[in-house]
DNA sequence: GACTAAATTTACAATGTGTTGTATAGTTGA
DNA sequence: TCAACTATACAACACATTGTAAATTTAGTC
């Protein structure tokens, strides 16, 4: 997945009519009718170009998936803040990561929200999950899940989809809320952190 | 969808078997590449004998979500318990509804767990909000969510899903909890739960 | 400017879809 | 009881999509 190096400027392109014409076609249809056949000609490729990236839909969709989280890491990775900053009652990460996302809310939107995309809601969930596991772990032992005798299995079940559904609630009403402000919320709203403020 | 009166009981069991095809099916391969022809020749009918029922999967699938609703609504109303009374830290239809899950689980967890099929996951997202809206609103003024200030469709998107996930997480392990246990770690989880407990 | 990789064009076999026409079993009412 | 109607089941066909295989053109790299 290192593709630092030069990638021929026609595959890049192609991916991206691809991409882009995918995109489209998913905001206008339901998934399964969207064929080999649509996505080329909205491209404007060759039918048969499109099997030179892909083997098929599910296939793309895969790929597109590695991207999408590919990109996000390095988004994360992109000016590492002090994450231990937890100013006002959120965590930088977590801004940086709902920023990125509102930087591509049309793909966001439309894969997460307008139609549930299985492969990228389930990379995704796994992304936000490790997030909010890594956060867990920093507060250890003085965390009101570790204080409250609550299996850690069903905090991370709840708190990771709680963050994920926040954001798809968010994308599926055109983010009517800064990232900043979201995140804020997001942050009151976890367990426990009802009295700290 | 008052199907009390009686409905030919060979439109049941043709129905009974095409959902106990699709489910079996739905384990084994994505959906995708689950074909009208293969639904039939597992359920043992005849391939048109399908179209005699539904117009094709994606209607197939609508339907089915129709029934899996009704069918929580029934179970949801059947024995109408005190919803008010708490006890314990948490609210007896929450208990209800994990029960009925637990009652269909190999259905719940190959539609929701293993295989998120949106039609499904939208439709009981849609009704497990309802749920978490009538019980925030029975809260009024006094909730923290309330008290803190933090927008109510924020809060809803944040409950909701979380409610929606944990149980899906619950699904995937295979239930390793009571739902009664399930239900009151979740209630403990809750905004604003914190220092009750 | 020559070499090479990418994209296009055309063609074709295979599969899944959904329709049409027809047969059989069950239900209803005179 | 019988005839008409309805519901269920079956066989065969037309159609679109898929996946792949050539040969050719286009564009980027060195």
């Amino acid at each position: 997945m290192k593709e630092t190096k030069k990638t021929d400027p026609r595959i890049l392109r192609t991916r991206q009519l691809i991409r882009d014409a995918f995109v489209q076609l998913l905001q206008e249809r339901d998934i399964e009718k969207i064929t080999v056949n649509s996505i080329a000609e909205r491209a404007t490729i060759n039918r048969v170009t499109f099997y030179l990236h892909y083997r098929d839909i599910p296939d793309m969709l895969e790929k597109m998936a590695d991207d999408m989280i590919e990109e996000i890491v390095q988004a994360l990775n992109r000016s590492p803040v002090d994450d231990n900053a937890q100013d006002g009652g959120y965590w930088p990460k977590m801004v940086q990561f709902i920023e990125h996302i509102a930087e591509h809310a049309e793909f966001y939107k439309v894969i997460l929200a307008v139609k549930r995309t299985p492969i990228f809601m389930e990379r995704l969930l796994i992304l936000v999950t490790d997030m909010m596991e890594e956060n867990l772990e920093k507060e250890g032992n003085n965390s009101f899940i570790s204080k409250a005798g609550i299996p850690t299995d069903i905090a991370m079940w709840y708190v990771s989809s709680a963050l994920f559904g926040t954001i798809i609630g968010w994308l599926r009403n055109d983010m009517p809320y800064s990232p900043h402000y979201l995140a804020k919320q997001f942050y009151q709203l976890l367990p426990g952190k009802g009295d700290k403020g």
